[in-house]
DNA sequence: CCTATTCTTGACAATTCTAGTCAGGAATAT
DNA sequence: ATATTCCTGACTAGAATTGTCAAGAATAGG
């Protein structure tokens, strides 16, 4: 089936990412610092910079004056690397592409499925830390219509 | 933040949706019989069932030939509207459209959120439930990148 | 009127995920 | 040396998801 799922992992580990690309030019950033000015609980930003590491989006130094930084310009780091990264329900769930949803074969919302999939992968996957720094300091969002019986909340 | 939510309460519901407008020409469809033609667990059905029709989606009818029905014509409900009153997640979670993520203020990401909720929700909303069938039987899903790593998977 | 069918409602339970913590270890700058 | 900072793995509490169940109300058909 689908499963398409955003937490707060995904949502503190662009916004840290963010928090690095505005400081591109500076060394090293502690995991300390970037949690208290991004409000983001230190012990759980260590866990997910654990996977953005190993995914090679950032590079790491130990020691006093240590920390992370982006391993690669900002405008070459697209979003949804940052989320796939850290949001690991690899779908185990049915069909992970498969057709194997309804009975033994694809389901009838199969395709609605997974258009809706290439049409937040497209999204994401074509969207910078760059990019969105500039969309966030031109306050550019699209008019939103307050709908709160949708199923996505920004924030 | 975002938060957003396609679990199989929405699959289940779309699903059994699709089956309805299927057979939009016969009269009442039992839960039973739904349930056993698209595998879905019967009960837990009944409980969605519930909501589409609090929702003004379906009618039903009690009594032997009893069942449900959607209340209006295939092309004409759509599928945001199914899943919004079967997924209740209204995210209490944090800043719901609101900018008071970050430490105060918008966190960084927070148009970036803003902006991806705008996009599913006008796909979801654009789509009729007559949308899904006549793109199933063409069988013309986009070509989608078999990307297990991303978010969102389709089955 | 009796009965089988089917929705209706509310409560309940198991499992899984999320979100976050913690302790101890390894590297490194000064 | 020592303080700093990453690194790793395990662990926990709470919530959400995914169901189940039982008892009741309506209705069609005989």
């Amino acid at each position: 089936m689908y499963q398409m799922h955003l937490t707060t992992k995904g949502k503190y580990a662009v916004t840290a990412a963010l928090d690095l690309a505005l400081h591109e030019n500076n060394d090293f950033i502690s995991i300390s610092d970037l949690a208290l000015r991004q409000s983001i609980p230190g012990p759980y930003l260590e866990q997910l910079f654990r996977n953005l590491r190993k995914a090679g989006i950032l590079i790491s130094h130990r020691g006093p004056g240590g920390g992370y930084k982006l391993s690669r310009p900002s405008n070459e780091i697209k979003i949804g690397q940052i989320i796939s990264a850290v949001e690991d329900r690899m779908d185990a769930t049915q069909c992970s592409g498969e057709g194997n949803c309804g009975a033994g074969s694809k389901c009838l919302a199969h395709n609605l499925w997974t258009d809706l999939n290439h049409q937040v992968q497209s999204f994401l996957m074509e969207k910078s830390l760059e990019d969105v720094l500039i969309d966030s300091t031109n306050n550019k969002s699209s008019t939103l219509n307050n709908n709160k019986k949708l199923l996505i909340a920004a924030g």
